[in-house]
DNA sequence: ATTCGGACCTGAAAGC
DNA sequence: TGCTTTCAGGTCCGAA
């Protein structure tokens, strides 16, 4: 479910809130929740987290023995920070208390699709392989990455090892702002639309993380909070509205099981625009 | 080599 | 009303 912007903003609060703590200990509800020995999180118990960050769609708290702990939180994953006389219900999987703080984390997980691991921070990138974070990536490196890639924008955009961090919402909204169609094979693109595409990611996640996210129904923010960005889409979700730029109908096709929200009209399979 | 469907899970909403 | 089907912010795997 979360992608960049909505991590980025469970992280920024984890962030504020956890940097410099100590853990005390961890609560393992679900066991499948770990991906990895539950003896790795003994290394991590009474270690300092030195700090938390994004990468890709994974939350990451580096800690200062040079291990870290990873989150996925996939479709429905929640990172909340609760009173620990807050009832839980039965989809909190995983629970970190830490010392001299009033609040313990609490992942939960209606799908059980997410993850938690602990690994050393040296090995994160070489094991996940992601692609370049879109945000920090300049246009002649972005540019780059499209020579020679044949495949459909809108699936290579949801690439994780190809650019990390967009999924199927910001790439439909991403695909609207720069006015391509989703099934644009990648290395049919000129500069023009490739810069388009570059600045068009740039502006709707970043405008999608001053608004803290989308909340459409799981996602909350790390204080259980909704984001603001949903009332903001102008394609995902909005199959037969009228098009915000042209008054065209938006429609809706399958690419691999997901749908993808687009403008027949504003978003021109061949043609510049 | 790509692309697709199914699998992993649960629950809300829509359809009948 | 109540049962059935469809769909969901993700990703992996094996088969066409």
């Amino acid at each position: 479910m979360p992608e960049l912007p909505e991590v980025e903003t469970i992280v920024n609060r984890l962030s504020s809130k956890l940097r410099g703590l100590e853990v005390s200990s961890f609560n393992v509800l679900f066991a499948g929740i770990l991906r990895c020995d539950e003896k790795c999180l003994e290394r991590l118990e009474g270690k300092k987290i030195i700090r938390v960050r994004r990468r890709g769609k994974l939350v990451i708290f580096d800690f200062e023995n040079g291990f870290s702990l990873l989150f996925h939180l996939k479709m429905t994953g929640q990172l909340i920070l609760s009173h620990p006389d807050e009832p839980r219900d039965r989809h909190t999987h995983f629970i970190i208390t830490f010392r001299n703080c009033s609040q313990e984390l609490r992942f939960r997980n209606v799908r059980k699709f997410g993850f938690v691991c602990c690994l050393q921070s040296s090995e994160i990138e070489d094991f996940f392989e992601l692609g370049a974070e879109p945000l920090s990536i300049n246009f002649s490196l972005f540019k780059g990455l499209f020579e020679g890639r044949r495949a459909r924008l809108k699936s290579l955009l949801t690439n994780q090892g190809f650019i990390a961090g967009i999924g199927n919402i910001y790439a439909d909204e991403i695909l609207f702002e720069a006015q391509l169609h989703p099934l644009l094979a990648a290395s049919s693109l000129d500069e023009e639309e490739l810069r388009k595409l570059w600045r068009s990611t740039r502006k709707v996640l970043r405008k999608a993380i001053q608004h803290r996210g989308s909340s459409i129904r799981d996602y909350r923010d790390a204080d259980g909070e909704q984001g603001d960005f949903q009332s903001y889409h102008k394609v995902y979700g909005k199959e037969s509205s009228l098009c915000p730029r042209c008054g065209g109908k938006i429609e809706r096709l399958r690419l691999g099981g997901r749908s993808s929200y687009y403008c027949p009209s504003c978003q021109m399979r061949k043609g510049k625009n």
